[in-house]
DNA sequence: AATTCCGGAGAACAGTTGTTAACTGCATGG
DNA sequence: CCATGCAGTTAACAACTGTTCTCCGGAATT
């Protein structure tokens, strides 16, 4: 059973949060290579001797983020597949979904679109590791799909990395874009919406 | 006609080369957000202040950058598009073409990647404003093709970005993948074949 | 030939960085 | 209840940063 654990193990977990909280604040306007630990204890307001407890340096600390911010993705990812059947409306959904998980999430979106290609290797792997996982995982959803039939495991594989890229520079648009009911935004929906559905028309067509 | 630029003003030029090519080079493992403009001119051996006389700051060093790395691409763009009518030879043709431009230019294209999500503002629009314009002609060229008959200016911009993006993704993977005859290299290529055949497929059926 | 212009050097500034060592206080397990 | 463990503190370190001001030498202009 669930130990509620300890005053002392609960207070180490609040000031990672906080270190966490922090440096994702910080990387709002600036690049992880740039973000000093010094800079990251002081916008807590703890020692930044303290910062050693917790992470080894600023890049163990971006892989964390990594972690944070695209490890719980999964199972959103699977089902979200696994229902587009590429009707219109379905892709109407997933696009509405990338949205709001930018609403939400904001910070931790343009995290991982700055990283991906960014100045710290570690961070860069381990960003590139999950995308990785993301496009195994929809291609075998999508090996589900009756409409799949006849697909190699490599096709299927090239066609999920093309919607997992496609979704990674819609999050980012959406980022750019001012939020809730703006005109950019709804260019922006009906840009992603297009370019699913043209990527939709291809893939019905791969066959011929 | 053209005045053969004083000794003066070509020693200037040298020196701003000089610095532009050290900060290319440093830039490999790490962020325009983290470079320092002491350590460019350590690099390029002359002295701190001498930076100054050609950049305000390392974020105006980085514009120039951008400029240079795209600047000049928008005719070869623009060729290689109108060449394209999605013949499997065409498609081709441009993948091998961002290939070989991702060898001759490694630091360029690994710069652009970078930054265009990086940390600092005024190069991430210097890099969208070029790419805006990738775009806006790709559209253009893509308007003289018989086969966008029928197709509205918005639908071609829309696949006209779908293109952009797509070189992108497709360079950067050139870019990490190891050079000149490699299984990786091949795997790419393969890939951003079928990706740019699945694409065409696409549009050939948009209008159904 | 004399004068102006200007790219670069030099030194100094206050402020920042990562990392070390030795410490304090308090929750924890015996 | 006492001894241990450990998150966080304090102080100090050498090295580094961007920026200013003053100066130099040689090309450019007149």
């Amino acid at each position: 059973m669930s130990h509620t654990l300890g005053v002392r193990q609960a207070q180490k977990l609040k000031t990672r949060r906080a270190l966490l909280d922090a440096a994702l604040g910080l990387l709002e306007e600036q690049s992880l290579s740039s973000l000093g630990l010094r800079e990251v204890t002081r916008a807590v307001g703890v020692a930044p001797t303290a910062f050693y407890r917790h992470f080894h340096s600023t890049a163990d600390l971006g892989v964390a983020l990594v972690e944070e911010a695209l490890g719980g993705l999964h199972p959103m990812i699977r089902t979200t597949v696994s229902e587009v059947d590429d009707s219109e409306e379905r892709i109407a959904r997933a696009v509405g979904l990338i949205a709001r998980h930018v609403d939400a999430f904001p910070a931790h979106v343009r995290f991982i679109a700055r990283e991906r290609h960014g100045g710290v290797q570690p961070v860069r792997e381990a960003i590139q590791e999950q995308l990785a996982r993301f496009a195994r995982e929809v291609r075998d959803e999508l090996a589900k799909d009756p409409q799949s039939a006849g697909w190699s495991e490599d096709d299927l594989l090239m066609l999920a990395h093309l919607y997992v890229d496609q979704m990674l520079v819609t999050a980012s648009l959406f980022l750019e874009a001012p939020p809730a009911p703006s005109p950019e935004r709804e260019r922006v929906t009906r840009l992603a919406t297009r370019q699913l559905r043209l990527i939709s028309i291809g893939r019905r067509h791969w066959l011929d």
